[in-house]
DNA sequence: ACCTGAACACCGTTCAAGT
DNA sequence: ACCTGAACACCGTTCAAGT
């Protein structure tokens, strides 16, 4: 979805007659350069020549590398899907953007991990902030418990997605034990026969399994002990 | 605490009368770089004029630099608390290893996402795995909900020690708008009702709190359905 | 306004050589 | 066995210059 980079001009096929270069087109190029050949493999200067220009051209439009990879970041987390107000109870919209979150790391296991390291400090991230919190307090959550929730619900969503990550794609450059193949019954043998739970075939019911018994005590929360329960140590 | 990498003669102090390196010691130089000047600040050549050896003595002792983060990692995980079988339940012994995972986040922020990003490929990390799997045998899980726990308890862990260096560091090359001084009102004001709770400082709160819930709710399942209630879809 | 070219100060790694 | 030196093929970024 999102955006399309605009072209100029109708001829613009050989690289003499390139449209202007912009933000969109650059990022878009970037996220499918990280996709292709990995984070390291995104530089400045192969992702100029993938654009037909010069690396130092990018500069003229980021600042740095880090403000092209906030970039990259936004366009990410466009790929969460949070559905409106009003659509279903505010606890399944939550649910709902939680698999999704998931689902970018599916997409873009490269790219995902900018967005478990790098801060949130763009605007798309603090309208999307906006949005979940509103959900929680559609859900009946005081600000203490918002931001409590908010929270929990972030580290599962990162920590699921970094684990798809780390259970589809192969560094290839680290010592040579796996997992996926782990059969070593004498040393680890409760490894060994849990192994195949563990396995990333087995991550759809894995993540399912957490999402519920999250979404359950959430849920118990909003019923019960919402909105004025102070539970001490604010700031 | 590890091993203290043993100096060969007692006239080490001059460049020229050093010990022989050792991957402990390169190890040792390498966390403490990292936990200096940042990941991105490690390099193999200044790591080894830090040790007072040319850059490619090091590949003598590791054969890549993934091999040597392989080791870093190793390294953090060993700081990593799991008490022994009859030092308490289990589920507190595994209570104890989470929030021990999470200080790894806080004393070594920046090592910390090596943990989170790259795949726990070493003999250490096997190691660790099933002493946790262990607990979890303990605490009365079949094979199935041992996966599952372990793996919701993996991404509680990490999730949250990614927080913690989120909050805490700053990205100097990010787009500079921060949470911590938010207070835009206008444009998310749920944001800024709720950001005085989702602050650094609130962090050891909200990690108890969700620390509390996850727990909560692993005692219950295991005092009613524990050992052979199989819900599907295991492979 | 948008892009180029050369340069600066770096990278990881290979390879042959030294002791 | 352990380390050096030179080289290769890269980096991000600055700066002056071109159109």
């Amino acid at each position: 979805m999102s955006s399309a980079p605009e072209r100029a001009t109708p001829r613009s096929r050989g690289k003499a007659a390139r449209a202007p270069l912009n933000r969109d087109a650059i990022v878009t190029a970037a996220l499918a350069e990280i996709d292709a050949k990995g984070l390291e493999g995104l530089s400045m200067r192969r992702l100029g020549s993938a654009l037909g220009v010069e690396a130092m051209a990018l500069y003229h439009h980021f600042p740095s590398k880090g403000e092209l990879l906030d970039g990259v970041m936004e366009r990410l987390l466009a790929e969460a899907e949070l559905p409106p107000s009003g659509s279903m109870p505010a606890l399944e919209r939550l649910r709902t953007f939680v698999r999704s979150y998931r689902q970018i790391a599916i997409r873009h296991p490269h790219a995902f991990v900018l967005l478990a390291v790098r801060r949130f400090n763009t605007e798309a991230a603090f309208a999307l902030y906006e949005r979940i919190l509103d959900a929680l307090d559609e859900a009946g959550f005081d600000a203490v418990h918002s931001a409590r929730l908010f929270r929990l619900i972030g580290y599962y969503a990162s920590g699921a997605g970094l684990a798809e990550i780390a259970s589809r794609s192969q560094e290839p450059d680290a010592t040579p034990v796996h997992l996926e193949t782990f059969s070593d019954r004498q040393r680890f043998p409760r490894v060994a026969a849990v192994a195949r739970y563990l396995r990333a075939n087995s991550l759809d019911a894995v993540f399912e399994f957490g999402l519920d018994l999250l979404f359950d005590e959430i849920r118990k929360q909003a019923a019960v002990g919402k909105r004025g329960r102070e539970a001490g140590s604010g700031e």
